[in-house]
RNA sequence: GGGCGGUUAGCUCAGCUGGUUAGAGCGCCACGUUGACAUCGUGGAGGCCAUUGGUUCGAGUCCAUUACCGCCCA
């Protein structure tokens, strides 16, 4: 038998499992046709990211399936991996470079690119080392990265097969775009700051007239962009402006005023300028009125030529003049204060500025139609459930998909413009005369290589032998997803489009969207409120396990975690507590099996194995139920609540007495019980791998070299669960209580013994308290327990159950008088809320009879302690 | 503006298809070292289940309403 020490080593332990793990490939999968398979791939973290505790939760919640499977004797196979995080990895590198005087410019596209690789072979990818700290069961043979060669096939494959399906396209639209990296960004790269600003008013003369048109606008200095002025066609103001013009101020330019019910005849004037290539919404109704796009501005957002004098300018200079000249010229009305949103780029911080300009679409809507049905036929299904409805609602709406973005670092488009004709080339092979030819210098949205993740990662790219690719075949479609709500429509959805295009079938089996977490106050972990926890410290401070368990306990399906690094105690003390249980066992075995006081009768078994059997299996039902449901919280709870209560407070307490009373069977005693404990050390496996590997080892001698992620998972025995057994103990249970309960009261300390008299109700009571009698006496500590018929006198201190009379001999006092009359008014509230019940006709006619069989019970035994208690006072 | 969640003890949350004297953990209070564990044990206090109305023999649980909080989309 293995040496257990009296402190477990938190740090050392976690490391050297850690090693063993990762050392003997441990978590390598290969196919193997004999076993059914159990694939995830990991959501691929940006290959500049960090750690945070987020991916905590998330990483955790895929390591518990895949090791739960794994214990249920399935081909587990978990593939990490990172993308390459166009924006953000070249502007890492760019600001590297910036410190040395470098643009990027200066030394050209390949240089550039070139220095990338570099950064990323040196920096990148921290963060899976950081997660191989968290114990996550992957196979790190398979690691991937969204831009290594067969990704990058991949992607390509794919491109060529949309564009020459017509399904990709380039067209003038407008975009989010961000000056500062000078490229396109998606919706979702954006966010939205609540700024306060102006709102200025300026009159628009209305041509031939004297009448001025006021308008309201936040942004004057793109009124050089302007092509219309619009209003509402039910605003009484403006009804005489039909088929009138104004005159753009400054520019001296005739414009139409257009009528549109999206005008907002509330906000400002009720007339809006419209500047088509500079504005969203002014976009669309710039496409509906047929109007004019004028792009104003360059690249860096300054103003083009059509800024005249402001040519050059940059746009907060152009507002302030233009604002002034407006003043100068008499057009100025007014200006309010104004708060609204402002688009900022997530990565660079930079305002956008939306534009018109020449950009790459997938055109989604056909991609989108299988992808909808699909979710329909619950062949993908999302948890939580309600996630399903959001999905509908934006696959339904889908809009075309910008997926070229300005930059250097990515996928280059495969396509190439011949210099002389501008014939247009795409394949995934340059052409052969390729000094004829330049590539289009943009590059594909990372997400354009993370959407195809689930196949690619599994040697997609060998398309042309797609039938003999082994793997793709064994471990796709994957069977679950562990990904944040957020990214449902950047990631999930797409994923599901692209699978069933290249795949003709599903990504995933089950999508779970895991918690946000939050912090102690609900706010959002943030860098500026520092109020994110470094994982890394919190691992060391209080163990992976503990860090694991408490996030997984904290995060119900579908409500957010609020998390404080003191909760992680939580996991730290079970972890201590479920390391001590089996430290008790372990040294009570030694001392049995060597010291020869004690002998290997084999005993029956009795109330408290009947129990914890049922108990055990109880929990095991719940398990079961819980990880399917993919309600993990719970899983966590119903094992903490049966080991720390249960198993601990309660059975290893009993034990304690039951080997000292029966020291011949104390072999058998013990064995039974560390036979639950290994159980028990499995059924936790999945969320804390470190504590429960070391203490598997040092169960048995024989264990070097192997690890229990690969023994069985228990499985549940259905007829060891037992209510008539449970409902036994419960009342040992309240016995036990009730006695502590009236020496604490009466300051009676526990160390002191005391007598106890009982009186039973029944023959059958007198025989189930012989029975519970020996361990009644050792919890309570008393001096002795004896039953009687009557009470002598009335010095007592008593405790009333349905079967049971406790008495403590005690000079009664005030205090004891006003707790039993306390409860003396409880339970006459009680029997009158029950009368009230049973001489309810509607009730008595109505509710399932044994239901009110129940209630006539529970009348009964109400009766009979408020009679006994009655005496009392 | 549209949609989706939430509102139960001081805090964080359980409470499944309506029938419990409404539960847990943390925190709080009192006592405690009986050799697994003070990262612990024993005991205790603490709730008009957000509002208003309805369905029902019966509502924390179902329906509607209002209020407040949060998220997503526009």
């Amino acid at each position: 038998m293995a040496e257990i020490p009296n402190k477990y080593d938190i740090k050392n332990v976690e490391q050297k499992w850690q090693s063993f793990w990762e050392d003997n490939e441990v978590y390598k999968s290969s196919v193997n046709k004999n076993r059914e398979k159990y694939s995830v791939v990991i959501p691929p973290p940006n290959v500049t990211g960090i750690l945070h505790i987020g991916h905590i939760l998330n990483n955790t919640i895929q390591d518990i399936y895949c090791r739960w499977k794994r214990m249920k004797g399935f081909e587990v196979c978990w593939v990490p991996g990172t993308d390459h995080a166009g924006i953000s990895t070249q502007l890492m590198v760019e600001k590297d470079l910036a410190a040395k005087g470098i643009k990027k410019e200066e030394i050209g596209r390949e240089e550039f690119t070139k220095k990338v690789w570099e950064w990323k072979e040196k920096h990148g990818g921290i963060i899976l080392k950081q997660l191989k700290k968290l114990g996550v069961s992957v196979d790190w043979s398979k690691e991937r990265f969204t831009l290594d060669d067969g990704l990058s096939r991949a992607v390509k494959e794919v491109f060529v097969d949309l564009y020459k399906k017509g399904l990709i396209y380039k067209g003038k639209r407008i975009i989010n775009w961000d000056p500062v990296t000078m490229t396109a960004l998606s919706d979702d790269e954006i966010e939205f700051k609540e700024m306060k600003d102006k709102l200025y008013y300026v009159k628009y003369p209305v041509a031939d007239s004297d009448e001025f048109l006021t308008i309201a606008t936040t942004r004057p200095e793109t009124m050089y962009g302007d092509t219309a002025v619009a209003v509402n066609p039910s605003d009484e103001r403006y009804n005489h402006l039909k088929n009138k013009f104004v005159i753009l101020p400054i520019v001296n330019k005739k414009l139409p005023i257009i009528f549109d019910s999206y005008v907002d005849t509330e906000f400002g004037t009720g007339a809006l300028k419209v500047t088509p290539a500079h504005d969203m919404n002014d976009f669309e109704l710039g496409k509906k009125h047929n109007l004019e796009q004028i792009n104003i501005l360059t690249k860096d957002a300054k103003l083009n030529e059509y800024g005249l004098e402001f040519k050059g300018m940059g746009v907060n200079e152009t507002r302030k003049r233009t604002v002034k000249k407006l003043k100068e010229e008499g057009f100025f009305i007014k200006e309010d204060e104004y708060v609204h949103n402002v688009s900022i780029a997530s990565k660079s911080g930079a305002t956008i500025e939306p534009m018109v300009s020449d950009q790459w679409f997938v055109s989604m809507k056909k991609l989108a139609e299988p992808a909808i049905q699909v979710v329909k036929d619950g062949k993908v299904k999302f948890f939580p459930d309600r996630y399903t409805k959001v999905y509908f609602h934006w696959m339904d709406n889908i809009r075309d998909w910008c997926i070229s973005r300005q930059l250097w670092w990515g996928h280059q488009i495969p396509i190439w413009y011949k210099k002389d004709t501008g014939e247009i080339y795409c394949d995934v092979k340059p052409p052969a005369d390729i000094e004829n030819w330049f590539q289009e210098p943009d590059v594909l949205d990372t997400w354009f290589s993370s959407w195809l993740w689930p196949i690619s990662v599994f040697g997609w790219e060998n398309r042309p032998d797609e039938d003999k690719n082994e793997e793709l075949n064994y471990y796709y479609p994957t069977d679950f997803l562990a990904t944040a709500a957020d990214i449902i429509f950047l990631w999930v959805a797409r994923m599901i489009m692209s699978g069933l295009e290249y795949r003709k079938q599903i990504p995933f089996k089950e999508v779970y969207f895991n918690s946000i977490v939050r912090d102690g106050k609900g706010r959002k972990m943030s860098k500026t409120l520092g109020n994110s926890p470094d994982p890394l410290v919190v691992m060391d401070k209080y163990g992976t396990d503990a860090l694991r368990f408490t996030m997984v306990y904290l995060a119900p399906l579908g409500n957010d975690v609020l998390f404080d690094e003191e909760k992680t105690e939580i996991g730290r003390n079970f972890v201590t507590k479920l390391f001590n249980a089996g430290r008790f066992l372990l040294m009570n075995k030694e001392k049995i099996f060597t010291s020869g006081e004690f002998g290997d009768e084999v005993i029956e078994d009795d109330f408290i194995d009947k129990w914890i059997d049922s108990r055990f299996n109880t929990v095991l039902d719940e398990v079961e139920k819980n990880l399917s449901e993919y309600k993990l919280n719970d899983y966590t709870k119903s094992l903490y609540n049966f080991v720390w209560s249960d198993f601990c407070d309660w059975y290893i307490e009993i034990l304690k007495v039951k080997i000292n009373t029966y020291p011949n069977s104390a072999k058998n005693i013990i064995t039974k019980a560390l036979h639950i404990y290994e159980s028990i050390v499995k059924l936790l496996h999945p969320v804390i791998p470190f504590v429960t590997e070391e203490i598997w080892h040092i169960l048995e001698g024989d264990r070097d070299g192997k690890s229990v992620s690969f023994s069985e998972f228990p499985g549940i025995d259905k007829s060891k669960i037992n209510e008539e057994s449970e409902k036994k103990f419960e009342i040992f249970q309240e016995i036990v209580s009730g006695i502590r309960n009236l020496k604490a009261e009466n300051d009676i300390s526990f160390s002191e013994k005391c007598k106890v008299y009982a009186v039973c109700s029944s023959e059958i009571a007198e025989k189930t308290l012989d029975e519970y009698n020996a361990y009644i006496f050792k919890l309570c500590n008393l001096e002795s327990l004896d039953k009687i018929k009557k009470l002598d006198g009335d010095k007592y201190l008593s405790k009333v159950l349905a079967d049971f009379e406790i008495h403590i001999p005690f000079e009664i006092n005030e205090k004891q008088i006003e707790k039993y009359k306390k409860e003396i008014e409880n339970l006459e509230k009680y029997i009158a809320g029950i009368d009230k019940k049973l001489s309810n006709q509607g009730f008595v006619a109505k509710a399932p009879a044994n239901l009110v069989e129940a209630e006539k019970a529970k009348r009964e035994d109400a009766v009979s302690k408020l009679e006994k208690l009655k005496k009392l006072i």
